[in-house]
This record gives structure tokens, C-alpha cells and sequence, in this order.
DNA sequence: CTATATCGGTACCAATCAGTACATATATAG
DNA sequence: CTATATATGTACTGATTGGTACCGATATAG
């Protein structure tokens, strides 16, 4: 064991109730005393535990990739043809969007979309993970069309980025209200939509 | 004419450079002193003119709907088909949302996804105008259903849904830097799938 | 002309922001 | 036991937040 005092808290027990907060508010519209109170530490064990509140925001995030909904992306990702990608995509989105344990929406869209200066390196850090996430799943669909899963005549990159839209868009869409049933409903007329265009 | 000294600048002209920093950096990330610079008038003339910062971003919200992207969407829905209205939705949202002399992206999305206590009602109004649109998306369907011109099993409120999800995430695309072309393909993509779904 | 009403600019307000100094408490190492 | 290392809690920092009091400037009304 460790020398010194040990600490008092569970750091991925206080992390996750940051996610939460940063979840619900965003980067900016997050203060560190929302932050203390939501965590049910004091100022300076946070940043002794987690350096600051960019480098937090940016753990809680990670964690959001690992643990949360970024695990059933991956998920997705495994399923063996790209239709199956896409419906599980888009399925478990809409539940995950709307999942009354979390906030509505998605973190990776709503952290900082637009924001002052300060948050900059923050907006563009969720850009760069949006983005990974759209090339993971061109990179799935270039592989579908290698298998003969997709036709010649597809396009793994307007096909990826088509699905991403959508996804993002459920995700505006869950931040105003709209029910697991709603996002569900756009689900599968993407998925119509993506069948036909196939054909 | 009316008492007093006369207003030094031309009241839309700086609501116009206003609205434009609100686009570029949401509600929160905007500042009154990024404000004050960019429309060029001193702090107490601002409060004289417009109220306070959230009735400012009232004001450039409405100008927004009026002059901006907004009529845009107007002129979209006297479109005389509804097929004709989706295809021209989305292709003017590709350029609208990506057109260089605005920051990319919506306001309506952007302004306000998530955010502090302080710009909750914001956030409302926001989502409040976007269901606005959705529902006027709605009743365009409706009428369309109404006039033959969308078939008898089609549903007018799961379409507008589908295209507002798909116009938002178009928005969420934009912020990432997607281009012109990339978003033309997206809405082409949506358009084939509708195109399909209706026969 | 004088009286009145509004505007513009300086200089301020209390509240909140993110971040920290420092003293005290509590563990291990020897 | 003592020495050391880390954690906690209080109380603070300077900077910035949104918002104003006040005064001189500039217009019209009479």
C-alpha cells in the first residue's frame, strides 16, 4: 500500500457523477461548484484527483467512450453484416438517447457544440471523436463492401456519414423532448430508406 | 421625428453582428464584452437598446427566423409537392448550413443544446422553435396526404420527424466541417430513402 | 434662446468564475 | 515512537461575469 493519508472517495464512483453533470449541462454550462456538489467532494480533491476541470471533462469523457454508450457503438460495429451494423446503430441510439438513467442525447454532440474560447479545445476534441466514430464505421462498411455484404455501386463514406447524421440528429432530437418511441420511428425509416437505396 | 439624441448606429445592422456571434459561439460562450466589440457600441447603449443579453438573443434569434436561414425554410415549404419541399429542405439546408459567409450550422441547434441554470429558458425557447418548425413540417405533410400527394398509409408526422432528425444532424455535421458536397450527399442519401419508403 | 429627453462613455457594482495556499488530519515506512 | 507523504477543509486569489449609476453631449420642442 500506498504512503499517505488515502483518499476518502471512489474516483470512477465520483467521476461518473461528473459525467453526469457534464452530460446534462455541457462543458460551459458546467462550474466546478456544480461539479463539487455533484461529486460530494471538496474544490481542492478534485483538482488533486483530476487536475482540472478540462482535464476532468476530459476523463469523464473517456469514460463515457469506455463504459457508456460508446461500448454499444462498438457493439454495433460487431454485428457480421452492415445492415445488421446499421439497425443495431441506430436502435440502440434511440434507447441510449433516451435512456431515462442518463440526460437526453449525447454527450460527444452536446458537450460544446458551440462555445467561447475558453472551450475551444474542447468543441474540437469532440469534433475529432465524432469524427473517429464516422471513419470506424466507414472503415466497417468499406470492409462489408470488400465481403461482397455491400454492393459495388455503395459508398462506405456517404453510407457513413448518412448514418452518423442521422445519429446526431437523434441526438438534437432527444435534447428536445423526444421519446425512445419517436427516435425509434426515425430509426426505421432510415433503415427503409437505406434497404431501398440498396436494392 | 422624435426628443433627444438621436441613436448612433443602425439598430439591425448591430443586431446583425450580434446574431452573428451568437451563431458562431451559442448563448453561454458568448459574452456581453465579445458583444459589445463586435457590434461596435459601448456596454449601456447595448442594455438601452436591447434589454439585456437574453432579450438580445431573442431579437437576433427572430431576425434569424426572418431574414436568415429562416425564410429559407418558408420558401421550402410553399414548394408544391412534397417531395419537391424535402428536396429543396434539405439541399438549401446543406447550403445554408454550410455557407461561408455564416458560421456553420444552425442556431436553433447550436445556441443552446445544454447549458447552465442561467440559460435554461433559452434552451426552451430554442427547442420550443425547433418543434415549431417540425410541426409546420407536419402540417405540410398533412396537407399533402390530404391532396393525394402523399400516399394513404404514409405518416406526416414520423416524415417530418425523420427530416428535422436529419436536418439537425446535417447542423451537427456542419459544426464538425463538413463540407457543401459532403452535406448534398447526406440529403441526397435521405431523399433516395424517402423516394423508396413512398412506393 | 431655454427646457427636455435621449444617447454615449467612464467607471463602477456584486456575484461568480476557475484555481490555490495553507493548516490540519490520517495513513504508511522505518 | 518519529518521519514522511498524501488527503481534506477553510478561506482565499485575481479575473471575468452580467448589469448600472452617473455625467457630459446632442438632438428636438416650445
Amino acid at each position: 500500500m500506498q504512503k499517505g493519508r488515502p483518499r476518502e472517495f471512489d474516483k470512477e464512483q465520483v467521476l461518473d457523477k461528473a459525467l453526469h453533470v457534464f452530460w446534462e449541462r455541457g462543458y460551459e454550462g458546467t462550474s466546478l461548484s456544480d461539479l463539487t456538489e455533484a461529486m460530494g467532494i471538496n474544490r481542492p480533491s478534485l483538482y488533486a484527483a483530476f487536475g482540472n476541470k478540462e482535464e476532468l471533462f476530459r476523463q469523464a469523457l473517456d469514460r463515457y467512450a469506455e463504459k457508456g454508450p460508446g461500448a454499444v457503438y462498438r457493439e454495433a460495429l460487431a454485428e457480421p453484416t452492415a445492415k445488421a451494423v446499421v439497425e443495431r446503430l441506430l436502435k440502440s441510439s434511440a434507447d441510449c438517447l433516451t435512456d431515462p438513467a442518463n440526460p437526453p442525447g449525447c454527450l460527444a454532440v452536446q458537450g460544446a457544440l458551440s462555445c467561447g474560447d475558453a472551450a475551444e479545445s474542447i468543441k474540437q476534441e469532440l469534433c475529432q471523436r465524432r469524427a473517429r466514430v464516422e471513419q470506424e464505421l466507414r472503415l466497417r462498411f468499406e470492409r462489408a463492401k470488400a465481403e461482397g455484404d455491400l454492393g459495388r455501386e455503395s459508398d462506405p463514406e456517404s453510407l457513413a456519414r448518412y448514418v452518423m447524421t442521422v445519429m446526431q440528429g437523434m441526438s438534437v432530437q432527444a435534447a428536445g423532448g423526444a421519446s425512445r418511441a419517436d427516435l425509434h420511428a426515425v430509426a426505421d425509416m432510415a433503415l427503409r430508406g437505406l434497404a431501398a437505396a440498396e436494392s
